[in-house]
DNA sequence: ATGAAAGCGCTAACAG
DNA sequence: CTGTTAGCGCTTTCAT
């Protein structure tokens, strides 16, 4: 194995000098700089990490826990697991991946042997118990999601809320006065996952700001259980011409559903979603969607613990704004109501 | 920071007993320990990993390398990664997640600098320009997978061909004579993958040895993929009566397009697939298929770098034995071909 | 602009 | 059964 001493000898410079000349921490000769690099490379050196983590404190190390079973759509969680890793990578750092399932004593296990320098949370709950954890680590964290209270913590994701509120706005805009909505398996509310709560939130919101009557019912992705969503939501109230899913993996089931009941969309019902790009595109019908954009999320991340890192903390939410790209499932209601107090035309 | 030498002196024991008890690499008196397991508890002592691992060059920390885009569906990668976590920790193993874009020289660094013991690497391809960088890498390593030469390589996979020709059987042993294969994009033919090429290998051998007409066709996840595919598969030859799908993506569209098409499955065509359980319920026909054993493979992959860590490297190809899930896909075909020389009934 | 040397916290001989 | 100590390879003062 070639040390750091072995290069030194080869170049005819003291250990400290090679250490310089790698980190630029003091200034070197262009010629001493050139020997070093030379030597190097003809040696074929890499500086040993854990000796370096012990000598520095700094492992150039970034954890990141991931869920197990997610409650989000597979590919998108994939997302944000390679987002982390591509970020960390552009800031030099490595990707040490945990999962769930180790919970509080994974974080502080990582932590406290100082395997990391700072970590990454994911499939943040409303009240979750690894957030007190994280707030007295010494290492900054970020998390992906936004907790009942993030008071000093980092924290981003989709403005979920608002993403709600963007797909009614603009079913309404269209003329749509009854709304439904079709969510997440009914263990992801109960679970307090963040994210659900708030675009549910931000459907009602909006709902009731445009007057439109709104029923909301959980969803599991599979077709028996998209019919019952589908009759729990007429027997709910009148029957909706517009339609907010966000339950990725049930909208396969639900247009396949809704083609054999003959329902076309967007003629007979308009349908909008909180989905991947990928997954808009690739279904029978193009459809009109806000999309998770994980790889930003995940940037935006380890942008958070790279700055807490650097001595600038900064806790807070960063919430990103949601973008609806509109397609081919959405459209004017069949049969408008009329425009009351309207100027007549 | 709470160090060896805190925990020492709490106990009033030297530094090395503490490290002892830790390792339990030479016996300790029952008492001493009792006495040093109190104080590592109370002080909340966690031994610093760099400092281990520059003493002991050891980091219980293994690499996995995944695919950014991968060919195969994405839940079952995330399975992959899942299990190589779960079943690193049970090795008291942490898991640092590298993506393929770093290519050769991502191998190169972790081994190089020392972060890890050991790698595993995923989404093989048959001639992998990282198999020689492996093959010469002090560490030991295990390919999910199985490249055109492995040897000197720990391999483990799914026996994708046997899986391939255990499809073919299970309609030929229904009595189907004409079998179409729907494969994976025509891309991860052309890049070598392994396992679709062994697939297809599989397929057509066993169509041979049963004397049924088989052709293949590759195929993109998208409706209009499908369309052409099921296009080509005619003008290939007799309109097949039996379908082996080897591409889990398309399996949603395929059976769209076939239900709209009023082809009934499996009562006019009978569907066998590989792909996940998960999939294969979770569609409106349940569809007989090979599984592809995920956890299994990760935790054998696992076992294998353990094994070379603990100096019996024992290279070679580990392939697992293909199960098929008989579901509601597959039946007997619509009109059978007279039974040539059977003894009448 | 460069060198010498004191650690970083731990493991594993070596010595009883 | 336990203690002493020499490194592991690097970073970073402290000197010059």
């Amino acid at each position: 194995m070639v040390t750091i001493a072995d290069v030194a000898r080869h170049a005819h410079v003291s250990i400290s000098t090679v250490s310089y000349v790698l980190s630029g921490k003091r200034s070197i000769s262009a010629e001493t700089e050139q020997r070093v690099r030379a030597s190097i490379r003809e040696l074929g050196y890499r500086p040993n990490a854990g000796a370096r983590a012990l000598a520095s404190s700094r492992t150039n190390v970034l954890a990141l826990v991931m869920p197990l079973r997610s409650d989000m759509h597979v590919p998108v969680l994939m997302q944000f697991v390679t987002g982390v890793v591509t970020a960390a990578r552009a800031h030099e750092h490595d990707v040490l991946l945990l999962t769930q399932d180790e919970g509080v004593e994974g974080l502080r296990r990582v932590a406290g042997t100082a395997m990391t320098d700072a970590l990454i949370v994911m499939d943040i709950e409303e009240d979750d118990p690894r957030l007190e954890v994280l707030r007295r680590l010494p290492q900054p964290s970020a998390l992906i999601g936004v907790p009942a209270d993030p008071s000093g913590l980092a924290c981003v994701d989709l403005d979920f809320e608002t993403a709600g509120a963007v797909c009614v706005d603009h079913l309404a805009g269209l003329g749509h006065r009854r709304i439904g909505f079709i969510g997440a398996p009914a263990q992801v509310y109960e679970r307090g996952t963040s994210f659900a709560w708030h675009t549910l939130a931000g459907f009602r919101g909006a709902a009731e700001r445009h007057g439109a009557a709104a029923a909301s019912v959980a969803c599991t992705p599979d077709h028996t259980g998209v019919r019952r969503a589908l009759a729990e939501l007429r027997a709910a109230g009148p029957e909706p011409s517009g339609l907010v899913v966000h339950n990725e993996d049930a909208l396969p089931a639900l247009l396949d559903i809704l083609g054999s009941d003959g329902v076309r969309i967007p003629d007979d019902l308009s349908v909008v979603a909180i989905c991947s790009d990928q997954q808009a595109e690739s279904l029978p019908v193009p459809i009109t969607a806000v999309a998770i954009p994980a790889e930003e999320i995940a940037s935006s991340a380890v942008r958070a613990v790279m700055r807490g890192l650097g001595g600038e903390p900064r806790p807070g939410v960063h919430l990103l704004r949601p973008r609806l790209r509109v397609r081919a499932s959405s459209a004017l209601p069949a049969a408008p109501p009329p425009a009351r107090g309207a100027p007549t035309s």
